[in-house]
DNA sequence: CTTCTACAATAAGGATCTTCATAGAAATTA
DNA sequence: TAATTTCTATGAAGATCCTTATTGTAGAAG
């Protein structure tokens, strides 16, 4: 899960993310308005955190210019100010989603779960395939109704790829969606192999065999049987 | 999918090059303007991602041949300086984008990715052909909504002809399309049938027949019935 | 300090790609 | 129409590249 977080003030930026990635979430920042609309175009991110008032223009003309770019990316509007009008034209605008500062991480956190939910897994918090079912909201995974054990390298792998069933997803994906930030050497994907690995063992144990699939060359693919 | 790296520094352009063919792309890579255009001359890509400040001349320079032979080639300018007269005057020359060093692979990536959607598919990330679907992004293939497997090379070959639809593609045209450059003297072109077999093998045992035609002395033509 | 888990690196096993040999089909010529 | 030539299809084996299995290391937990 990525998330961009739109702020210019340092302090409250990094504690942010700070806090996001002990929830697991894979954060970046951008301090101004052009940085921001550059990652938005290129990356796509579940959530960002926009801070109405950037220091390089007015934050919601980066709502308007990332909606009538089509993007799909939640977003929740973050305001210093109490303005009823900015929270209105935001939401109008498409946002998600608004919070005032000074705000609780905890409460920032929920509101991005909830984003999150509605518009990646369409509301649902659990994806169902037969037998096989993840629970979002519990970041469990359970087999046949039996719960199943999976660290978490392994629950984000599935995730992944079942959020984006049948689709091959390259390893260079892989990689960059479950070590965080950029990686700048390419070289070393080896790893992957291990959590695919192992995933797949679990799942089979579980009695749940051939859903991911290596697609030689390529990547591999999350593939329901339905 | 065919790249071409003009770009001097070795160790960037070995680990651009790692990093798309993970991308399942052909990657070849010039170091120099001379050996760029002498390679650009002779084949098609489907995107040059050109450093314009080529040890050799200025990179600018080597984009205006190339628009001057008419190359339909898409181009990506890639530039150390943050100069915004490089960029605007890039693009008015008809690159497709630009990206500031440094910059992350998975940026470049994306960048290459929407390029040639626009070039090459209008726009579009679905090719539909009745009960044949082809889904660029997914690097997947469906045929009455049921997966098929391809391999890299069954799966490139089935794109090019698809959108070359009802045109015929000659065998060494497929060939360099298959391939990267080390095979210049294409004697041994008897690869095709083997890939144009298999393929034609796994799409109709899928129940998708006679839309690869073989057009005797000339190539093939994917010919949707439509 | 020991034990266990997660992660990284290396070696063995498989899938794919290419080549080669041969058979079949289509066009050309007589 | 038959013979000949040219081109395409098929099948199989070796080479190459990719994946999986195994092993080793570091860090966390007890």
């Amino acid at each position: 899960m990525k998330i961009l977080i739109v702020e210019d003030e340092i302090e409250l930026s990094n504690s942010m993310a700070t806090y996001l990635r002990g929830e697991s979430y894979l954060c970046e920042i951008a301090h101004d308005h052009r940085t921001a609309l550059d990652k938005i175009e290129v990356f796509d991110y579940d959530c960002i955190l926009l801070d109405i008032s950037l220091p390089d223009g007015n934050g919601l003309n980066l709502l308007r210019q990332l909606k009538a770019n089509n993007k799909t990316d939640g977003v929740i509007i973050i305001s210093a100010r109490n303005s009823i009008d900015d929270k209105i034209e935001g939401l109008n605008l498409g946002a998600d989603d608004y919070i005032s500062k000074p705000f609780h991480l905890s409460e920032l956190s929920a509101r991005i779960k909830a984003v999150i939910r509605r518009r990646r897994f369409e509301g649902t918090s659990v994806l169902v395939f037969n037998e096989l079912v993840i629970d979002i909201e519990g970041k469990s995974v359970f087999i046949d109704d039996k719960p199943v054990d999976l660290t978490r390298k392994e629950y984000d792998l599935l995730l992944y790829l079942a959020s984006n069933k049948n689709r091959i997803i390259s390893k260079n994906a892989i990689a960059e969606h479950l070590s965080g930030d950029e990686i700048m050497s390419y070289d070393n994907l080896d790893f992957i192999y291990s959590h695919i690995k192992n995933l797949k063992r679990k799942l089979s144990m579980a009695g749940c065999s051939d859903y991911i699939k290596s697609m030689y060359g390529m990547g591999y693919k999350f593939e329901p049987k339905s």
